[in-house]
DNA sequence: TCATTTGTATCAAATGGTGTTACAAAGAAG
DNA sequence: CTTCTTTGTAACACCATTTGATACAAATGA
């Protein structure tokens, strides 16, 4: 269970297609600025390619662009792509349904849960992929 | 996404230790409730101790209290106690510090997990343990 | 036809959470 | 003062998940 770093990971990525324009990048090329094995990186495009937010061809001049303008992908969208999108997790095992309280926090903490996480995905919302882009530059300086 | 259910174990535990009030409960007794191990529930107390949520007595009469009423603890307070308090993970190993992209996104990326952070610690902050106890006698009808 | 790249299966290693046993230290009760 | 109870914590095994790696079929362009 322990948490991703594919959130990050997917950011960066995206990140490095939006700035190759509407070429292909390849995975090995994406593998060597991330610091990971290339397979790391096609299981993580394939989970974007999914969620429709990069497109990829085989053969040999083929690798990776996204599917959309960088000011048109959400990182809420990134987010819910590669994540399960749930902040803390429920109990691992049932409790016990005996107790009046056991019986009925399960029900109070979903409810919580749902609620931060649509929190979440709305201030993730506000930014984009090139927002991100954005704040790079200003650090550059 | 946090990847333990401590949170979630830590309100069900602080919840009955409010109806209990001001007597001593002990850890065997919790772990029946959620349906673990007594040191799954002593560990967990012994950070919400640090966190001067409760407070604890050895002997035979001994166990835990809460250290302020439900009132006065707030959602937030839990999470901070028993959470890493990281929404998402950033790069597991670190970027290439060769590349534009990798030397700048991390710092883009901490900024923006810190901003999600405050978010989602302003959110819980809405909540008290007494809300949570509320919530559940709602349920009950 | 051949070289290149993706997509995916499979496996090993590392990490981290959970459950468990064990035991010292603290404290109450007789 | 002795004994019983409970916390606090160390130590360990087990399990699930992530990550890194190898391998190879399928697709594609030259």
């Amino acid at each position: 269970m322990a948490a991703n770093s594919q959130f990050a990971m997917a950011v960066h990525i995206l990140t490095m297609l939006a700035q190759s324009g509407c070429e292909n990048v390849k995975s090995d090329y994406i593998a060597g600025s991330v610091n990971t094995n290339p397979v790391v990186i096609r299981r993580l495009l394939g989970q974007l390619s999914s969620a429709n937010l990069v497109t990829s061809q085989t053969g040999s001049s083929g690798g990776t662009r996204l599917a959309r303008s960088a000011e048109n992908i959400s990182l809420c969208e990134i987010y819910k792509a590669v994540s399960c999108g749930e902040v803390f997790r429920l109990h691992a095992k049932s409790p016990n349904q005996d107790c009046p309280i056991g019986r009925n926090i399960e029900a109070v903490l979903c409810n919580l849960q749902k609620e931060i996480d649509r929190s979440v995905g709305e201030k993730l919302g506000q930014y984009t992929l090139q927002t991100v882009i954005e704040m790079m530059e200003g650090a550059h300086a």
